[in-house]
DNA sequence: AATCGGCTCATACTTTCGGGTGATTTTACC
DNA sequence: GGTAAAATCACCCGAAAGTATGAGCCGATT
């Protein structure tokens, strides 16, 4: 009728006859071979401390494991995709945000030109329009202006 | 002779303690009401369920709780004068720091001289002192710099 | 008195940047 | 297939930035 219950409780199930089968156990072999006035206590003692491992155990399995939480500050990072807008605002195209990130970067001309497997002229052309385009005079100021703008990661 | 052993195993010696008392308690029971032969079996079970329960309590007692760490966003701005420390570090002036903030807003060679009523040279040595200070070769990579360290406000 | 660090300035030189102009080639789109 | 935007490159020139070196001034330290 409910299928779910026997595999959610299945565990619960089998380690019960395995209590009642070493029940049984028990008894056949107490009958056969003790003697109790002698052995009571070793019995009692056998017996507790089987079942004590047998309570561990279960409870190891079954029981799930507490978890502690552990908050770690970590600097919120809203920033990154703020730019498209900017950007199509501004008109400034891919090659050109690649040279700014650079630029960002505090690397030269020369070095962006390496980077970018362009020649020296054409980052000047890129960066001359990035300062057009940002209305600044200097490439610090470019930096400044798009890191305001939200134009770099 | 080892004072940390108690302290150390106190939670097993206590159980100890504890299941020596109860099979006492056991054996004295066992003596003064229980007949064997009739009531074995619930005897037998019942000290199995008593001591399963034990070792479930042991076990939950004892089971190292689990660390989870959830990373909590906090607004990224803590910084503002933790620069002192880094300043000294490097071993960077007051009047070199100027320089520097200036620097960081785009400002030219020529403005920050005009700014700070120096000449243009001053602002220059000023400059290759502090790039040499930081470790770099440009004023952009300065700017950079100095903000990840926090130097500038 | 001597030393040291910070600040100032200078000269001379090299490199990089930025402005202006023009041109060719890709790329994308109608 | 024509057009527009983007990307590429070139040349020139002046300005700015950076390098190297030396030097004078001043306050604090020893």
């Amino acid at each position: 009728m409910k299928p779910r219950f026997f595999s959610r409780h299945k565990e619960t199930i089998f380690y019960s006859l395995i209590m009642g089968i070493a029940l049984f156990a028990l008894r056949f072999l107490e009958i056969r071979f003790f003697v109790f006035d002698y052995t009571m206590e070793f019995f009692v003692a056998g017996i507790a401390l089987l079942f004590t491992a047998l309570g561990i155990w279960l409870a190891l399995k079954l029981v799930k494991p507490k978890t502690v939480i552990v908050e770690k500050m970590v600097p919120a990072k809203i920033d990154i995709e703020i730019n498209q807008a900017e950007l199509d605002r501004l008109g400034i195209s891919k090659r050109e945000l690649e040279v700014l990130q650079l630029m960002a970067k505090g690397h030269s001309n020369n070095e962006i030109a390496s980077e970018l497997f362009v020649s020296l002229n054409t980052v000047k052309t890129h960066a001359a329009n990035i300062f057009e385009k940002l209305e600044v005079a200097r490439r610090t100021q470019a930096v400044e202006k798009a890191k305001k703008l939200g134009l770099l990661a």
